[in-house]
DNA sequence: TCGGCTATTGATCGAATGATCAATATGCGG
DNA sequence: CCGCATATTGATCATTCGATCAATAGCCGA
C-alpha cells in the first residue's frame, strides 16, 4: 500500500503552467470528447490538483470554450495550409474535398458536434462555435472567389454557396462519426456535387487522381 | 411558507404511467435537448416522484435512447407523410428540400446533434442513431428509385446518393440550428445541387413556385 | 364492503461535479 | 544565503446526478 509517491511540488512561472493546463485540455478533449473537461479530468492530465486549473481558469464554461477555439482553429489552418499546397486555384476546392473526406478527423469531427450540442447550455461555448464557423466560411469564400477570378467557377452568390458547401462538409463529417466510413466513390459524388453548386466542371476542381478501387 | 398543496396520490395503470413518463420525456427532450433528460426533470414534468420515473424505466441511459427514437421516427413519419402529398414522383425530391429548408424543426435538430454527441457516452443511444439514420437512408432510397423508375433521374448507386443527400440535410440543419437562417436563395441552391446529384433537371425536381423573393 | 395486490411515495446513498480557501513550500531577488 | 511573494496544495462545501428501498395508500375484485 505504498502511496503513490507524491511528486514534488514544483513551482512554474504562471504563463508556463497556463500553457499545460490548455494543453491537458485539449490533448484530452480530442481523446474523448469536450464532455471530459472536468475540473479534475484536466487536472489529472497535467498532473496537478484540481483547485489549481480552478485558480487558472475563470470557469469550465471558459476553458471548454477556449478549448474548442484552440482545436478547431488549428485544424482550419492545417487544412488551409494543405489546401494551398494545390497550385492550381480551382483545384484547391477538390483538394478540400479529399482532406475532409480522408483527413481522419474524427476526434476533430466529435468536437465540432458536441460545440453544437453543448452550445445551448454553454453562451460562451456557442460564441466560439459560431466564430469558428464564421473563420471556415471566411476561407471557403476565398476558395471560391479565386475560382471566379481565374474564371473556372460561375457563382452568383460566393458567400452563400461557401455556407451551404461548409453545411455539407459538417454533414459528411458528421455522418462517418457515426457510420463506418463505408461509400468506397463518396469522393466522385461529391466532387460532381460540389462542381454543380460551383458552377464548373468536375474536372476542373479536382485532380483526376481517383481514390484507390476497392475490387 | 404554506407547503406546496401535495397532489393526493392517483394510481393508474402502469401502461398510462408509463406513457405519461415517456410523453413527458419526449416534451422535455424537444424543449431542451436530450441532456435535459434527469430522472427528476422528467419526474417533475410529469408531476411525478423521481423514484417512479426509475421504476418505469431500465435506466436514464435507455430513456434516452428511446426518447430520441421516438422523437426521430415521429419526425421521419411525418416528412414522410408530407413528400407523399406530392403526386409526381420526381418532385417528392424537392418536396422534402423545401421541407427540410422552411421546417422550423430545431428543436428535432437539437435533438438529432446531441444524438451525436451524447453516443460515445451511451451505447443505447448511438445503437438508437444509427437505426434511425438507416430509416432516413431507406426513405431517400426509395425515393430516389422512384424517380429513376420514372426516369426523371440519373443514378448510379441509389444508396450512396441517399447518403450522401442525407448527408447535406443534416449539415444544412445543423447549421440552421447555430447560424441564424440567413441565405435567402437556399432554396435553389439546393435544388440545383440535388439535381446534379440525382442526374437531373433542377426544375424536374421541384415544382418552380419559386421562394418569396425579399426585395 | 373490505382485503390485498401493487403503484406510489419519501427518504437516503454514493458518486461526481464546480468552486473556494487557508496553509504550505518553492524558487527568485536582494 | 535568506526572506518573501505567490504558485501550489489539500481539504471541504454545496449541488446534482442516478439509483435503491422500506413504508404507504389507492384501487380492483371478491
Amino acid at each position: 500500500m505504498t502511496s503513490t509517491p507524491t511528486a514534488p511540488r514544483t513551482r512554474k512561472s504562471p504563463a508556463e503552467r497556463r500553457d499545460e493546463i490548455e494543453r491537458a485540455a485539449r490533448e484530452l478533449a480530442l481523446e474523448q470528447g469536450l464532455a471530459a473537461l472536468t475540473l479534475r479530468a484536466v487536472a489529472a492530465r497535467a498532473g496537478v490538483v484540481p483547485g489549481l486549473v480552478a485558480h487558472y481558469v475563470t470557469g469550465m464554461d471558459d476553458l471548454v470554450a477556449a478549448t474548442f477555439s484552440a482545436i478547431v482553429a488549428d485544424e482550419l489552418a492545417e487544412v488551409h495550409a494543405l489546401v494551398r499546397r494545390e497550385p492550381a486555384v480551382a483545384r484547391r476546392i477538390g483538394a478540400l474535398v479529399d482532406t475532409v473526406l480522408h483527413g481522419g478527423r474524427d476526434d476533430v469531427t466529435l468536437v465540432w458536434v458536441q460545440g453544437w450540442a453543448l452550445g445551448p447550455a454553454n453562451a460562451a461555448l456557442a460564441a466560439a462555435v459560431r466564430e469558428q464557423m464564421d473563420a471556415w466560411h471566411t476561407m471557403i469564400v476565398e476558395l471560391i472567389s479565386d475560382g471566379v477570378d481565374a474564371g473556372a467557377f460561375v457563382v452568383d452568390d460566393a458567400h452563400a454557396a461557401a455556407w451551404h458547401l461548409l453545411a455539407m462538409i459538417d454533414g459528411l463529417n458528421a455522418h462517418s462519426l457515426v457510420r463506418w466510413h463505408d461509400a468506397p466513390d463518396r469522393r466522385d459524388m461529391t466532387l460532381r456535387v460540389v462542381a454543380a453548386l460551383l458552377g464548373a466542371e468536375t474536372a476542373a476542381i479536382a485532380s483526376p487522381i481517383t481514390t484507390e478501387e476497392t475490387a
